[in-house]
DNA sequence: TGCAATGATTACTC
DNA sequence: GAGTAATCATTGCA
């Protein structure tokens, strides 16, 4: 490859080939860079600083002659090509980096991507649970973070030394022909914006790494974890116990999430918050209204264990005045054909006919 | 390994 | 916004 060559590729731009996170979560290609825009794109960076370095050892008269040769070719071509492309502030380029800084890549270290683990507790509902996994996952953004910005020095430092090169050339030729400070300006602000490009390519691939990582994190169901058993019994207790009508309210939710919580984290260190509990009671209510049968031993458990929590409460209570009152509701065997209170959206669509019970 | 159980999500209604 | 119904995806057991 000639050196007119190697340089038009240093300008063409670069992808992230090589580069992996630790976990197998390679940065993957950037979109219409995947071969179909020719070789050079494929090009390391590792590539480009070895060919510039190799550049600025070379002889400089060596490299001036090949140089003065590309640029006396070249130079009106890429004048032309930079006035079409100049000024322009790029709107993708804009959505990038507010990517990168609302996902804690760029910008000040917000703790590993914190923002980030943040929206990740709040889309599952819960501040504090999955600790594991998002300590993972921004260890995970963290090496990303990591990456990205080694890369971004390396093109940097790459752009400067090019430059720097450039600029000495520039004047070396300025010996032979005259050339205007405003021309060395053009030339340098066409070598940064193809720098820039080669930067765009860097965070297009660094956004698609994140939301990989999100996704392969993020997505709840994939982390799905049976409730401990002890929590199980807890939220059929109650539900068994109010099965005329087992709505708990948003304050029962939260008793029930931190009852559960408390026993689980024993075990596991986790919790259990209000949002799981709703989830808890929504697929109780369905699965048992559509196969009462098939719950009913369940039921009978559970409302013989709440007949006996109930009766020795109140013979504790009790047993000064020897007076003798249930409280608890449900006690008792339970009556399989009344399985709870209909909802109040149902009780308007039965009121109305809507519904057969 | 197949399958039932189960937690989570989605689309929809009110 | 809360609830239902259907469905998905994972877990755990025989």
């Amino acid at each position: 490859m000639d050196e007119q060559a190697r340089i038009m590729q240093a300008l063409g731009g670069v992808s992230l080939a090589g580069h992996s996170v630790q976990g197998g979560m390679a940065l993957p290609p950037p979109h219409g860079h995947d071969g179909s825009d020719g070789d050079g794109r494929k090009q390391d960076i590792g590539d480009i600083l070895h060919q510039i370095m190799t550049i600025t050892d070379q002889s400089l008269d060596e490299a001036q002659a090949k140089l003065v040769h590309f640029f006396n070719l070249n130079v009106n071509i890429v004048f032309i090509r930079g006035a079409q492309e100049e000024d322009s502030p790029d709107p993708q380029l804009m959505r990038l980096d507010n990517m990168l800084l609302a996902e804690g890549v760029s910008g000040p270290e917000k703790g590993g991507g914190s923002a980030a683990a943040a929206a990740a507790a709040a889309a599952t509902g819960s501040p504090t649970d999955n600790s594991i996994e998002h300590s993972d996952y921004r260890a995970k953004l963290s090496q990303i973070r990591q990456i990205y910005h080694t890369e971004l020095e390396k093109y940097e430092q790459a752009c400067n030394e090019f430059t720097t090169h450039v600029m000495n050339l520039l004047r070396e030729q300025s010996r032979t022909r005259p050339i205007s400070p405003k021309e060395i300006e053009r030339m340098v602000s066409i070598i940064h914006r193809k720098f820039s490009s080669i930067q765009m390519q860097l965070k297009q691939s660094t956004c698609e790494a994140v939301m990989i990582l999100r996704s392969r994190f993020l997505d709840a169901r994939r982390k799905r974890r049976n409730f401990s058993k002890q929590a199980t019994e807890i939220l059929n207790e109650y539900f068994y116990s109010h099965l005329s009508n087992p709505y708990p309210s948003e304050e029962a939710k939260e008793e029930l999430a931190k009852k559960c919580s408390i026993t689980v984290s024993q075990g596991v260190g986790t919790t259990i918050t209000v949002a799981q509990v709703s989830n808890w009671f929504g697929n109780k209510r369905i699965r048992y209204k559509k196969n009462i049968g098939k719950f009913q031993e369940e039921a009978n458990l559970y409302a013989a264990k709440t007949a006996v929590t109930a009766a020795h409460a109140v013979a504790a209570a009790v047993r000064p005045s020897q007076t003798n009152s249930p409280t608890t509701p449900n006690s008792g065997k339970l009556k399989s054909e009344s399985p709870f209170k209909l909802h109040s959206q149902q009780e308007k669509q039965y009121k109305s006919g809507g519904i057969e019970t």
